[in-house]
DNA sequence: GTGATTAAATCTAGGTGTTAAATCAACTCC
DNA sequence: GGAGTTGATTTAACACCTAGATTTAATCAC
């Protein structure tokens, strides 16, 4: 009777059938269907031994295994493997964008395949009201995802604060980032105790940086920036592969950017064209009949100036060319300090972008010395902070898989 | 017939043994004498196991066992203990120093006492001559140490270039960088194949970072930079405990600064102070009696002004407010975007920097949300590279132990 | 269909490395 | 010199892996 992985007490700090478990896991989990043999080559672990381990993630719930032995289509002569695969429903994680003024949850099952999404708004901003509102949005999106909380592995939430290791986020000004970070981290371990979640709070940029690198612009760079460009601007750093967090986990927070000739604030893209639009209204060399003088007062905004933009209007070309010459430094500073191969502009005024990256690409070529970072929008669209909240949860069930107990298949 | 832990083949990617044996050493490294029972409590394996490992790497010659039992002076009751201790003569590294017109070389053990150090100036800058020059340096300090070729576990350098995770420089402009690292990595890798050489090339300010993390300012923080204060800027960035080193390794290149209001150029604080003493000098605003007059022309430099100030001449002090006023805009730039937790100066200055210091450190608080990023000085003087090469060479010495062969006890 | 071929599963024996418990050894203290 | 204490050593059992022999489930050739 041999114990299972499972039950191994972890005592000395090292276990070969552990570790040797969580290669075969970590082997299956970016794999579809697999056989014995593949993971024999990919482990160079004997198949007697791969087989037991399999079983054993078979019996724990990790693995099902496939009937078919042959089902892929693949004629093969011999006699037919034992098939596996990772089972994307031993389990669900969830992501939560806490935004300032929307709180986003989506739940996905292990292969990252999203089941469900909610949201809801907040106005007020007290910190009981905060947590509430995010059990709500992750209990709503859960049960339209037909998941139980005892399938939850983890809950990754990104939060506009930067966050330290643990979660929790400094006072900040005002004491906006502990208002926007109530402390989710504590409340959501308590939550989630009795059915062992793992719990991450993360900054909001650093997620979408997260998400860009696994799914969106950032893919294949080991070193890049996202920009997060609404009405502040936030950067997420990966370099080298690593998250650069900071010792209160505020790098990429770019208030010290004003410090930057022809950056002066920390303003976001649709902050500033919003206030040049209005701007520029009240100068008289604007044509009349631009869009920017015949938009009423209250709908001028970064979506007016790239639609008239688009249109060739001069006056809105001119406020994305001094918007260029702005993005432009703000990349050359941040690229060149820390040596990035791109840089991705995220967040909602990416997927209007397409005018602005090849002037800020230009701009950003006279400034640096070759070979200037590569420019990229973003191609998640909305919910980049949600997904890299998803695609975070999903990083730490899989390094911690082997230490977790996935939900057993007659619960699914 | 047991097998050892050398003789343990790796093809299977885990091994228990080794990764106990690893542990077991890893515990010895930062340890001095320990007995059986230490290593017991620290790796949590049975007596008969760490026994069996400890005697193992006494026999590779890892560990030697000191047969004073109880020689420690602390009397204990009981069965003497048998004590063990990382061997400090197992090998040596070298740590080297290859700038741009002085190479440095020393040598320490294992346990990082130096045990000599070479230099000789470069003046041609000829590819096969700066290779060359190396290898006389590295073995004029080996003899000086009474160290053998083969006694050297690793080899790191430092050169005043980025480079990548190879050792390669990129060629920069008018192919500086290449020329300052004409294939160190290559030339060593060849020359010590026979011997199992480790090789690590490595950009000098970011062995700087390492140096100061281990022995000098950066102690005890997580994230801080380390500003090389020359003849020009350049800083070596460690953040969350890790090195940040950018795609082509050239994170901490601080050309981009340049974009910076107050800081203009990368001209370092040696530089600086030269020029504008000689500025000063031609204006009529300056006391005739200042020694910033009085100095022969030659010889205005740093040092002068630094003494001058000292002695509380008001000129020599205009210059340090006016440099301070700089080192807060480039301390807060980074620091700000990095969020360290210090910011060590290193490098020739850093030793007569006391009076510059606490004025950074004003007008960096007046720059920055607090808490702003502590300032510290080196206290590693002129060797920081060649020291810091020294400590990464022993930190990849420590990371592939188990891999390695120290030199066996009858050839030290 | 029958038998050869093939590829994989399964079984078996043996070895390594670990633990746990019993025993032995080397000291100190009184 | 005996009790007490601490650690080394020995022993047996067990966990886990490997290697090789054997079996099984298929295809293919006829």
């Amino acid at each position: 009777m041999s114990r299972g992985v499972a039950d191994i007490d972890d005592r000395t700090g090292f276990s070969q059938k552990r570790a040797n478990a969580a290669a075969v896991l970590d082997y299956a989990w970016d794999r579809g269907a697999f056989t014995a043999s593949d993971a024999i080559e990919a482990t160079g672990l004997t198949r007697s031994t791969v087989i037991a381990l399999a079983d054993d993630l078979v019996e724990r719930g990790w693995f099902c295994e496939l009937p078919n032995a042959r089902a892929a289509g693949e004629y093969r002569k011999g006699r037919p493997a034992r098939r596996y695969e990772l089972r994307s429903t031993a389990g669900v994680v969830v992501g939560v964008d806490a935004g300032q003024h929307c709180v986003t949850a989506a739940v996905a099952d292990l292969r990252g395949r999203e089941l469900a999404r909610a949201h809801t708004e907040v106005d007020e901003d007290s910190a009981e009201q905060r947590l509430a509102v995010a059990d709500t949005v992750i209990a709503k999106a859960l049960s339209d995802a037909g998941a139980l909380e005892q399938s939850v592995l983890c809950v990754a939430v990104g939060v506009p604060a930067p966050t330290d290791l643990d979660g929790v986020s400094p006072e900040g000004e005002q004491g906006f980032w502990s208002r926007m970070n109530p402390g989710f981290a504590a409340h959501l371990r308590e939550r989630g105790e009795a059915h062992g979640w793992l719990i991450e709070v993360e900054n909001d940029a650093n997620l979408a940086a997260i998400a860009e690198g696994a799914l969106g612009a950032g893919v294949g760079a080991s070193s890049y920036i996202t920009l997060m460009t609404g009405e502040r601007f936030g950067a997420g750093y990966v370099v080298d592969g690593h998250l650069v967090r900071g010792t209160r986990g505020a790098a990429g927070e770019l208030r010290l950017l004003s410090l930057v000739e022809g950056v002066g604030s920390t303003h976001g893209i649709a902050a500033l064209l919003r206030a040049w639009a209005l701007e520029a209204r009240t100068s008289d060399t604007v044509d009349p009949a631009s869009a920017l003088m015949t938009t009423p007062k209250a709908d001028l905004g970064a979506p007016v100036v790239f639609r008239a933009a688009e249109a060739g209007d001069p006056a809105a070309l001119a406020l994305l060319d001094r918007m260029a010459e702005r993005l432009a430094r703000i990349c050359a500073v941040l690229g060149g300090l820390l040596d990035v191969e791109r840089i991705v502009f995220s967040g909602a005024v990416a997927d209007s972008i397409g005018l602005l990256l090849p002037r800020t690409a230009a701009r950003l070529d006279e400034l640096t010395h070759p070979p200037a970072p590569g420019l990229a929008a973003s191609t998640l669209h909305g919910g980049v902070v949600s997904t890299g909240a998803v695609v975070r949860a999903l990083q730490l069930v899989r390094a911690n898989a082997i230490a977790l107990d996935p939900v057993a298949p007659s619960l699914e």
